[in-house]
DNA sequence: TGTACATCAGTGAACGCGCGTTCACTGATGTAC
DNA sequence: TGTACATCAGTGAACGCGCGTTCACTGATGTAC
């Protein structure tokens, strides 16, 4: 045994204590370093402190300890998407940039999370409890969705509240791994993920005909904009927000 | 050495003839079965029948492969994306929709390129000569964009091209990694990938101005449509102001 | 409070495995003359 | 057209390595009495 294990078990004792929440660590830690891919049941088994066979009391392998930082993932996930939501305070429209914003902020500052949830290659709808957990991350986007759905104009159809929780998840998505992820694979841009998707969601909230100004502290927003007749073919507002 | 072995060399004769290529055919496959992490080196040259030093003789190692292989799909992406762009005809957003699905398409039908370009963890930027293929495939939809914006109703701020452009690739790219990948990773979805990213695109155009309702066949549609009147209300500038 | 004992959570040695990589080699091919 | 020879593209054996996994074991902890 090395002297610095040696040393390290002197320090704890024979018994962690806490070994399997320190392996979660350990591989979170691993995974937002090297990917997914790259993370080893040994390696984090090392980084604890403790001999290769140990996980094996926690853990029925591998997968079972990369499932449980994605259940974990999705928890927390959804945890924070709905504080940003907020029961939609204090208006729809801001609520729901704040989602978005949210999302981003997720995939930066928990890349190893982000990664076990949707780069791993795990396969999430095979297993029931991920789904159910996955799902219920997704719902807070939905039920979002809805809210802001229902506040079409009038005289529109309103718009799938289903689809465009699915357009705003992809569109986050997609900023996300593609500019926002933590490791080297990371595309320059001449912006901050931030702004690209918050620019991308409000022009497609327009598009939807949604007003992206946003009412009175408190209040929403009108249902129609006096300067777009309903019925146009051409979203209300025009097609630029405010000036910058 | 095997019998299969022995005799696939008897067929072939000592020398393979086109090694390098059946490399670069067998890791396709592996990828697109297992995901860029978990193929292997000398997977890819049992695949090609030939011993596991062979690969040597073209490759430095696994990395060169790889990298030749998304450098490869950056070439065949860039394709299929001229293409489908075929410069703007019959008018500029028919066309720009027809990117869009060519996007998807590509990442469907193509798992293992799409994978190793945009999903294997190659530092894509760190490699100038694939950052030079990538780039030549993105400038396709960055093009496509510029053209695009140059239609921007008249007295209007033009929406910035690269913006645009950045916008449609993470929705493609999101869209393409959560619903359309060849994986067991996907997601369900109820409805298709292209009818979502194509909705998904439709909508963001909308929320710049543009009409998408097709103008007359092979015509421009007007730049102005005349119930957005210029001068309106919600001042230009965008909605890519500075949040909150 | 002390003691005996069951249970638990670790150890470390051992194993088989497949990978990456190197090496001297050898069979096939192309070419100069 | 034949032959000698250089070059090329493979072979297969060998090596070290780290991983996953099992196993009998042992030290620590908790509990019944």
């Amino acid at each position: 045994m090395s002297w610095r294990k040696e040393q390290r078990r002197a320090e704890r004792g024979y018994h962690h204590g806490n070994l399997k929440e320190a392996l979660l660590q350990a591989a979170l830690g691993l995974i937002a370093e090297k990917g997914a891919a790259g993370f080893t049941f040994a390696d984090a088994a090392r980084m604890a402190g403790v001999s290769a066979a140990a996980p094996y009391r926690h853990f029925r392998d591998r997968d079972e300890l990369l499932s449980s930082i994605a259940q974990r993932g999705f928890e927390q996930f959804e945890q924070r998407l709905t504080a940003a939501w907020d029961d939609g305070r204090p208006d729809t429209v801001t609520a729901f940039e704040r989602v978005g914003r949210a999302y981003l902020a997720f995939a930066r500052e928990e890349p190893a999370f982000y990664n076990a949830m949707f780069e791993s290659g795990l396969p999430v709808d095979a297993n029931p409890t991920l789904q159910a957990a996955s799902e219920r991350a997704f719902n807070v986007i939905r039920a979002a969705a809805e809210r802001l759905a229902a506040l079409a104009p009038q005289g529109q159809p309103r718009p799938p509240a289903m689809m465009m929780a699915l357009h705003i998840w992809s569109m986050a998505h997609g900023v996300a791994s593609l500019f926002s992820r933590g490791d080297a694979a990371r595309r320059k841009l001449p912006m901050s993920p931030d702004e690209l998707l918050e620019a991308e969601v409000l022009i497609y909230l327009r598009g939807l005909g949604f007003p992206t100004d946003r009412g009175p502290q408190g209040a929403e927003p009108p249902p129609v904009p006096p300067e777009a007749p309903s019925g146009s073919s051409v979203p209300p507002g025009g097609p630029w927000g405010k000036p910058k």
